[in-house]
DNA sequence: ATCTATTCCTGGCTGC
DNA sequence: TGCAGCCAGGAATAGA
């Protein structure tokens, strides 16, 4: 499940092979995936030069010099670098110097091309690894629900997904069902502190993968090794022992330790 | 405003 | 080397 390190790892690896090089041609076989259509797409984006490849949340923004290529991994998304092909194969686009190839198991992504970005793209809340403490904390203050579907938002913080929500709760001892307005200033400069270092960790580990995630070069993260409750069901809480539980919040599956995070 | 449920989609797993 | 049923979840969407 590509989140703000494995997005950010991809765009790391990607960016060297394709920054100032142009695409010659591309062919793209997913409707579901490039929905601004097959043969639209492809010629929109062939002749293009790449610009500069950023990253916002989990959004992946080519660059062009006639716009911009939009990718968003969803779930089972994969950019490659000069792979071999398969049947999850839904879009290649030609370099002089190499083939960028998107595969997508599921289908949940997205590859597109637009002129000039759409709003709902500009809707998009501010980097989770960049916001700064002022905006998180007051972002958390004017909000009614529970703390686990906000930090899920990707409108009001993008780039956490399911597991790095875990991970940073049970970091800052915060339960998943906190209700984000009655957080503490205090506990909320906790989060926003564990948070960036969360992340900053997870992407020296190059992400983490549970199941499909790797990079450009078809690689592997190791985060996954220093999971600390995601997946940890049942198993003991390294900081206290208890028996890490799992229950279900905002749709998802939600690992925390009863004992250390007190609702 | 914020919640829950549903939808998309496929592979991996369980149980027979 | 079957096969039905369930589960995983990012994000859009509908309805409460």
């Amino acid at each position: 499940m590509p989140e703000l390190p494995e997005v950010e790892t991809v765009v790391r690896s990607i960016a060297p092979h394709v920054v100032g090089r142009t695409i010659v041609s591309a062919t793209l076989s997913s409707p579901l995936v490039t929905r601004g259509g097959l043969e639209e797409t492809a010629r929109a984006i062939t002749g293009a030069t790449v610009g500069a490849v950023r990253r916002r949340g989990k959004q992946i923004f080519f660059d062009l010099n006639c716009g911009v290529m939009y990718v968003h991994l969803g779930m089972t998304g994969k950019l490659l670098w000069d792979a071999g092909t398969g049947k999850h194969t839904r879009g290649l686009i030609q370099f002089k110097e190499g083939t960028l190839q998107y595969q997508d198991i599921r289908q949940f992504g997205r590859l597109e091309f637009f002129a000039t970005l759409p709003n709902f793209l500009e809707r998009s809340g501010p980097d989770a690894l960049t916001i700064d403490f002022q905006t998180f904390y007051s972002g958390l203050r004017a909000h009614r629900g529970q703390i686990k579907p906000l930090l899920l938002n990707q409108a009001f913080l993008g780039g956490l997904g399911n597991i790095y929500v875990d991970e940073l709760l049970f970091a800052a001892r915060v339960h998943p069902k906190a209700a984000a307005g009655r957080i503490s200033r205090k506990r909320a400069e906790l989060l926003h502190r564990k948070m960036q270092e969360l992340l900053e960790l997870a992407i020296v580990h190059r992400g983490s993968s549970i199941s499909d995630y790797v990079d450009a070069r078809g690689e592997r993260g190791a985060f996954q090794a220093l999971h600390r409750v995601y997946g940890k069901t049942g198993q003991s809480c390294p900081e206290c022992g208890s028996p890490i539980r799992r229950v279900v919040v905002a749709q998802r599956g939600t690992h925390y330790c009863p004992r250390c995070q007190r609702a």
